[in-house]
DNA sequence: AATGAATGAGTGTTCATTCAT
DNA sequence: GATGAATGAACACTCATTCAT
């Protein structure tokens, strides 16, 4: 059980690196199979396909972030506070290791679109906070999905240029100033 | 000479839409024929490869958007007007027609790097907008490459949120609530 | 007619000169016509397909060593003479210009089937000689075409280690060696 | 493994067999893989690409003639002794399969040029010998690459009369004849 | 579980050839 | 005579997937 786990986990390891680096239709099966040490057809003993892989890969990566905001902003009462916790908490993981978010990134047009309601979702959960938020009054009322389209994008496109190398510093330390930019454009009243 | 141009065109405009509906990797030279209506080999009279029929859609695309962000910059005087006017064009250009934008996005990754410093970029032509705003004083000193980050995610996360069908609105109608979040989100003293 | 002539004439030396250097399946159509300084559709005002164009110019090449040859072998008398002027005359033609060469000896399997009686052949006039000489009584009798085929050896061996540059000399100067060397192995009774 | 070692087996019998056939850039790698009987990418698991699967070719066959040859002269002491046996062995060996002779002439070249000095190279062999005698005073001192080349002419231009059909009788009977006169080409003082 | 040979469809690309202009 | 766009078949090669061992 704990042995086929550490496979599983080394293969997604080696994929995800491996579409990370190359990009996804530019790793092969083989590819991947060899990065872990064993030979193609081995692979099969745990995904069933290639997509299968991709989409596992995305699944836990979406997920896995979504988990994160979601016990983040259940830390804070108060929207500004669970806006700041989920800003400095995400950025905290993209700097301790930026695979995850640049393999969504990467892989987001085909793998979107599979996406279930039912699935933990991050950008539900932050338009969720951004909803209740407006509802109690805490942040001026507005259509919550421009709201939260906004506030994503001061987040991952800063994270997008760390990723290109345009910031450098790490993006804890930026935490503090892109929280406050969400809370200046939350004050906005999105017209909807 | 005139029907060169319109058969270059036609792949132009076949490919764009094949890539934006199915990816560019799962896109094949012969569905891009076949989408112009002729043969597969007809195809590498006007380009010499796929990656270079990628590339100069890419190319254009990108220095399209940055001749356009350039001329309505330059339109206006003040850090604020230009924003506004940028932000504006660059809605009424994607209602007009989502597809550049949809490929960009799609293809960024490995694109990207073939951009070189002489190419018209729009990111240097907002970035260049905000530098010039800080060192006139309109915008308040700060990080330059983080307030364009900032800013162009605002813009560019809401027009993925309409691609993706969670925003219903012409972008155009929503142009004013945009710009006015970008103003809001530079006057956060940008620390860098 | 001085034009057409002309025209066909660069084609040949065009072809001729891409055959050698990259082999013949290696060199397309398009590769002449660039050569020659126009299009690809072009050629074929001049030759109804590529075989046409190699099988001409082998027949070429092979009449054209196939009539020095018998003109040299006129000029004297005696399959001495013969011979010695023969290949004197086929060392000095390597020398001047060795592309017919090669270009016979690359090309050889898969036109050699093509070669008819009627066509003039060096290897006819060379057997010719040397089996008039064996019914004159003027090199020991033998089978005509074992000696032929030594004689031939000699000749065409040295040539090729010339353009392999196992050899440097001209040919030319190792002519009368290579005549020696043929008169002695003629002299060997050939047991056919 | 030993089932490897046959699937191989028969890849290069089959591809011999197809090149010297058809030639080698008329044969495609389907044309092999059908032959062999097994589809086109089941290739690819044997040889990386066509171009090793000749070069591979080659090399097996150019080194395995030049150790028979190797050996043959370590049999006899003597420059006749031992020019006689390589004659001798090496029409034994035509007789026995000409693929691999005609495969080496068909495919000189081209592969020619990828022979390292280290290789066994029937040519040094020969050379050798010949070099070897004239330095004993076995055979008339004089430039070596011209008496190897006239030498090597004489048995293959011999073998290639022989493929061509120009000559009936087995190689083997006509060795003697060969060695004869290769003999007496080395008595000719070779003028380099 | 793992191997690796084999499949078969598919890829980008080339090229001799045709033909409307 | 010449052009160059277009064809269509071919090519070398890749790869996700299967399966006997």
């Amino acid at each position: 059980m704990s042995e086929r786990k550490d496979t599983k986990g080394r293969i997604d390891a080696a994929a995800l690196q491996l579409f990370v680096d190359k990009g996804v239709a530019e790793t092969s099966i083989r590819d991947i199979a060899g990065a872990v040490g064993f030979s193609d057809g081995a692979l099969y003993r745990h995904y069933p396909s290639k997509d299968e892989l991709v989409w596992s890969l995305f699944r836990a990566s979406f997920e896995s972030y979504a988990e994160t905001l979601t016990r983040l902003a259940a830390g804070r009462t108060g929207s500004r506070g669970k806006i700041a916790a989920m800003v400095q908490g995400f950025c905290n993981l993209f700097d301790a290791d930026s695979r995850l978010f640049r393999f969504l990134l990467l892989v987001q047009h085909g793998q979107l679109a599979r996406v279930t309601p039912e699935m933990a979702n991050p950008v539900e959960i932050v338009g969720g906070v951004i909803a209740a938020g407006m509802a109690r009054g805490d942040i001026p009322a507005g259509d919550p999905d421009l709201a939260t389209a906004m506030v994503m994008g001061i987040i991952l496109q800063t994270a997008t240029f760390k990723v290109y190398g345009r910031i450098q510093q790490p993006l804890g330390d930026l935490a503090p100033t892109l929280a406050a930019a969400c809370w200046k454009t939350l004050s906005v009243p999105a017209k909807g």
